[in-house]
DNA sequence: AATTTGTTTGTTGAGACAACCAATTAATAG
DNA sequence: CTATTAATTGGTTGTCTCAACAAACAAATT
């Protein structure tokens, strides 16, 4: 009961801050003293703090003038990382959340396991002592990974472009940090920090959409990571959208991901200029089309290339059919879209919608908006943050503040 | 706090009945002293009752013989109806729930909306007259529609095939009516009901699917319909499937009830036919292959008519790519298949298998199961007294038990 | 003086705990 | 074999704690 409250608190607080107990209280619905008493814990237990008092004659009339609350920005420090097909990226915020540190690392998978891990490990270390300094206290490490995440005990089940399968990640991290450790889904973690701090703040049914090598998805239902049974839900990429189409690394065919990828766009293209059509693309990448890379698609573009115009265009058109069953089937209240293939957003956006209103049933499509994601590379490490963001709200009064950041250093 | 508890012991009463006080008191770890006073609210509001004493010497080992307690089956009386395409189906079920009384009546659209609607409450009246017989207390009403409803106001917005728009059927019938009114989607409240009551019972993450004369879906997550944002979700039939396939009545093309319903099934049989092919159909409808009926091509299927075989063997590969996208999407535990079109499930469902193995990701296959629906006919109105229990369930400290049935008779 | 903020003080309600009573089985003594 | 007793489990009665709330009040402002 408490811890609810407690929690209730915290997100009006995260959502309206800076504001006084007694406007609190009329927001939660509770008793003023209730709020005092809550407000009173959670400064203890520093989450909260006190800043000042409303400048007075802010058009709010008479009265004795207010005591403005904020989360507290020094309430503890979050490590996020993120491993990828070919990089490592950390990032240390505080409570604010604003980024103490950060660091992004190549990597390739033929550097084997554990070698990866444990430059995840090296850099997560780097983060915690840039974090310690100013914080104190390790609220929680979020690791994101391009695959299938058991989430009750972090087990990553399977990341076919690691090569990796049955990894413990969450065992293995839980050895080295006192602190609540989650391992998910690249996708999945990236959709929950466009709801708390991107594209997708206020929407609390959002469907997020990420275009890159691969095509991965997140469900943010009531404010919440949807996760299936399985907690491998929302791998949109691998719905069959062309019973009869193009092979996909999973083994069938015609996965939506096959249609609407970065390979899918630069196959498009290559195959374009293989039957001989121009494009400045070639020039762009002097003729070796190997080269590709979504920014040089997107000035290609820009720049009126036919070619490059028609591919995003067909892209666009694969995308935006799947967003509409989407729409349907789920009827969320906002599509983010994401991934590096967001880059090229102003072109492939026009086209989804016009897709949407074709194949969009009315009071779905209406219901619905499409936006393009706040955070390009950098969406699933801020994911990270928001997903222990959202544990620690939700139960501030289980942090344990003493032994919470404790790291075994030997060997590291 | 205690709304919450009672409704647990409720819920664990129902799962577990008939179960003792202490026995409750293990399975929810609520003290036991909570547990009886909870319980003994519960006996009062006449949800529970006991009966009689667990047999002794039934290998339970020695100590003081345990009071047996179950949902009391009059505890009220719930009324839900459907509104078809084509008939109007009403039943009256106590709190066990058993159905006291049913009734169908066959309509058709043209009839307009006044006179269905008047009929409906006929219907309902009788039911009621039944009901408050032995229950006396009418705990809900649901009706179920085959169309898109907002649910917050019982607004029916769109049901094309009864060609009705904007009907506040909610409001409608909350003036005649002094209980709780739930109006929903026909599909919605049939994959509630097998969850409660059918073949989807201890599964919390469901996929139904619905082919009939369309093809409607219903999505129940953590033990709820699962409402867009619109209350318009699962609206599974609209997702395009073959982005230049068939007209659909929504307007687009290739949506998935295109390929997937009994329209489907008859156009592809009567194709067959008019290709000139063979078909036992044809002498069984008297060479008049309008009258087909799903029950009919059963039959044919059975004799091992080949034209139907295939016939049933291409929709079923279009229902497995459908469900096998969903399953990659939503990682549900299980997916039940229902509607008229599930009278053919032991030709369908291999198909279905197949079509899942080869394109389901491993894991997200491996986790979901395939089951036939059990409610057939009823499927709707059943879920409908599901939903009506579910409200109950979930807070039984707000019934009115006096003037819960209160009806207006005038011109009924 | 009126108004708004926030605290102090006391009340209410709900669940937890401990002790107790009740009803049964199992063991044991005669 | 029967009567008695111990052990065990079911359920209730009082007491305690804790959280939310209400009313009164103090402080700071217009």
């Amino acid at each position: 009961m408490r811890q609810i409250n407690l929690s209730v608190i915290m997100h009006h607080l995260r959502e309206n801050a800076p504001v006084s107990r007694a406007a609190l209280a009329e927001m939660t619905g509770l008793n003023k003293t209730t709020v005092s008493s809550l407000v009173h814990e959670l400064i203890e237990r520093k989450f909260v703090r006190e800043v000042g008092f409303e400048p007075p004659g802010s058009g709010r009339g008479v009265g004795r003038l207010a005591v403005l609350l904020t989360l507290n920005p020094v309430a503890g420090y979050i490590l996020s990382g993120e491993i990828g097909v070919d990089f490592l990226s950390v990032i240390c915020t505080d409570f604010a959340p604003e980024t103490i540190w950060r660091h992004t690392e190549a990597i390739n998978p033929d550097m084997g396991q554990q070698v990866i891990f444990d430059h995840l490990l090296a850099l997560l270390h780097q983060g915690l002592s840039h974090g310690c300094e100013t914080c104190n206290t390790l609220l929680g490490v979020a690791v994101g990974v391009p695959g299938l995440v058991d989430q009750a005990n972090g087990m990553l089940l399977f990341a076919p472009n690691l090569r990796w399968e049955n990894v413990p990640l969450g065992a293995w991290l839980q050895g080295y940090f006192e602190a609540p450790i989650i391992v998910d889904n690249e996708a999945n973690l990236a959709a929950l920090g466009e709801h708390y701090f991107g594209a997708a703040q206020g929407y609390e049914d959002v469907l997020y959409i990420s275009a890159g090598v691969g095509l991965g998805g997140g469900i943010v239902h009531g404010g919440r990571i949807y996760t299936g049974v399985t907690g491998f839900g929302a791998e949109f990429g691998h719905m069959t959208m062309d019973p009869e189409g193009e092979l996909c690394n999973c083994g069938n065919r015609g996965c939506w991901e096959t249609q609407v990828s970065q390979r899918a766009l630069f196959r498009y293209l290559r195959r374009g200029v293989g039957q001989g059509r121009k494009s400045l693309l070639s020039e762009m990448t002097e003729g070796n089309l190997g080269r590709l890379t979504v920014p040089l698609v997107v000035e290609a573009a820009r720049a009126g290339d036919a070619l490059t115009l028609e591919a995003l265009q067909v892209i666009g058109t694969h995308l935006g059919i799947g967003i509409a069953s989407l729409v349907n089937a789920l009827n969320p209240e906002l599509v983010v879209f994401g991934g590096i293939l967001s880059l090229a957003g102003d072109f492939l956006l026009p086209v989804v919608e016009n897709e949407l209103q074709r194949r969009g049933l009315r009071w779905n499509r209406n219901a619905t908006q499409v936006a393009l994601a706040r955070h390009g590379f950098d969406a699933c490490v801020i994911g990270g943050v928001a997903r222990i963001f959202q544990a620690v709200l939700a139960e501030p009064d289980t942090i344990r503040r003493e032994n919470a950041w404790k790291m075994v250093t030997e060997n590291v």
